[in-house]
DNA sequence: CTGGCCATTTAAAACGTTATAAATTCAGCA
DNA sequence: TGCTGAATTTATAACGTTTTAAATGGCCAG
């Protein structure tokens, strides 16, 4: 434990004095100022002087000031950063990176920096946000796998806690959210089966504990009620489940009276699995059967072009969620203004005939 | 631009004096101790008396408090910050997800906090390290998509900064890294699809800037030389290629004279490509031709079980990555301790005949 | 010339922690 | 008794910022 102290890697070299990383005193022994006075300058508050602020600037500029983020943290109680509750048992392709992405996006420019919070060790989600809430790590959190009664939501709303969540809930504290419409999603897709000339559309749905499993289900009972035919919704199986499961469960009730003869899947790995458990029967994609699946990559269309997809963006979403948690820590208070349902695209091949 | 002061959610009720989150000076008044002496007494330093440190110790659980990050990191100049520069331009079936997973598992119980560096409008990657190192905005640093000449690893080792990449560099400096062994897994791979009767094997390598591209080539090439066999290495796409691009230009060389029997891909979706190419022309894996590649989900396995596969483990890989930059922080200096070569387990299936 | 008011700038304190140096206590011993 | 040194504790300052309250100086009405 040999502890090494401040950082090595900071060359000096100084004609006047002391020349490490420039802070506020540095550029008011330049200025002549105070240091409060630079501080308010860079601020741009309105009790400066124009010309002052201006002179300021050019001289933060010149040396290339930045502010330490750990003093205006200390200070100010504020941390700039915001946090992501990630979840490591995602199966959705690319779904944690391109959230993050998305969000990062959001905030360049900003004075927040993106942090990871994963959910390990950490019992349960709710516990990991009790841990970031108390220990006042973050100005705002951004999670996903929302449920309809969401444990985390009803904390950090009592709170008072800025978040945003990828999904809705039911509770009757509104608060921002960003959604995909999986609702329309769901329908359309099972609209466009039926379309087709499939007479027994199935579902694998999200699984049960996640509002959006909820709308897909709605969406795609709506679309079979309407068309009166006959539909089944997978069990034992959901959205989570590893790929070889789905597999085996496709064959498998294929191995059983009355199959479905078409599949309305909610995301890639669940329709590649399908294929693979199909095709083990005998069974070609296309001819015997179809499929129309949720696509998140650019993997699924490219491998399998029989499967129609209906694109979601997760990359976007998460540039909105960054932007809406940003205006609700900026003060924004109408909540239906941090409420964002993303629409489907529809691909126009969606209104060919089968 | 109305700006919230500070955080609203927390509770005020004090009996005695001002309740907020526990401070050193909290603890100090409960015992009577002077601060000075608790912040000691809390870090076990020798000095301060084997019962006082138990007792102070005591009362911190007891009011649980936690030290203030920005108050240490003012002080010290020490973040308590791991920065990971992502990549979003990763086709590897969940790299990014992985890695964080395993260096948050490392992380785990440590003070230090995982933080996301994407890699984006910061133009190149050798800038967005002088950012981070020029304002200290963590004490470590990870990245992958390593090059033989990397200019991120030059900076920072002048620097002195602490860093373990991912891939290995040919720079006379020796760093921590933690690397597959792409030499072996791309040798054996090769060497297995000879043992199943092929006799040209192609290689769809990785982007030729990357060091694991040069490690894939020579043993897939050491492998082709031993058996005597003829070979090709697939121009115009690499493991970054696009799923569609790959399955075309696979499509494409099958329509031109001479072409492979075999593949040796470096990731799932370059297979489920190839795969797909190949079955265009009307082509069946296992029987016109063989694929071996490396998997890091279990996609492809579960979706094509006729394709042979290597697994490399990234959140193991994440995981070491952690470790050894602790180990670097924490003042080791012994840079062979912190180079880490994970070894390719081959699958016992490999000795089988054809 | 005094007093008051404005615009602008400033000094001092504080956030919670750690480092430096000094203080306190007490035992052992001349 | 007084001195030395070890063991333990403490006061003070500092990190870089923002906040609060106060100071400065100019200008005009009285």
């Amino acid at each position: 434990m040999a502890a090494p102290s401040k950082p090595a890697h900071a060359e000096d070299s100084g004609s006047t004095a002391k020349r490490g990383k420039p802070t506020l005193r540095t550029i008011a022994e330049i200025t002549g100022l105070a240091v409060t006075t630079v501080s308010r300058a860079l601020s741009d508050a309105p009790q400066i002087s124009l010309e002052t602020r201006k002179r300021v600037r050019e001289v933060a500029d010149e040396i290339g000031y930045s502010p330490d983020r750990a003093a205006q943290r200390l200070k100010t109680g504020r941390t700039n950063v915001i946090g992501v509750l990630l979840d490591p048992h995602e199966e959705i392709l690319g779904y944690g990176t391109s959230i993050m992405s998305g969000i990062a996006k959001a905030l360049q420019g900003t004075a927040y920096h993106l942090i990871v919070m994963p959910n390990f060790l950490n019992k349960t989600n709710v516990e990991a946000v009790h841990y970031i809430t108390r220990n006042a790590m973050a100005d705002g959190l951004i999670f996903s796998r929302t449920e309809p009664l969401d444990p985390r939501v009803r904390l950090l709303s009592d709170l008072g806690f800025p978040f945003v969540t990828h999904g809705r809930t039911e509770l009757s504290t509104p608060h921002p959210y960003v959604d995909y419409d999986n609702f329309t999603f769901a329908y359309q897709a099972t609209k466009r089966l039926i379309a087709k000339g499939r007479r027994k559309p199935a579902l694998i749905s999200g699984p049960a504990d996640f509002t959006f499993a909820g709308y897909l289900q709605h969406g795609f009972m709506t679309a079979v009620r309407e068309a009166g035919c006959a539909y089944e919704i997978l069990t034992g199986v959901d959205l989570d489940s590893p790929a070889g499961m789905i597999r085996d469960r496709v064959r498998q009730r294929y191995a059983e009276p009355d199959p479905p003869d078409s599949f309305m899947c909610g995301g890639e790995v669940c329709a590649l699995a399908t294929i693979t458990g199909m095709s083990d029967c005998g069974l070609t994609l296309g001819r015997e059967y179809d499929i129309v699946a949720k696509q998140t990559s650019h993997l699924l269309s490219a491998i399998q072009p029989q499967v129609e997809t209906i694109y979601e963006d997760l990359t976007a979403t998460g540039e909105d969620m960054g932007r809406v948690l940003l205006q609700k820590i900026g003060g924004e208070s109408d909540v239906s203004r941090l409420q964002l349902l993303l629409c489907p695209q529809i691909p126009a091949s969606f209104d060919a005939a089968g």
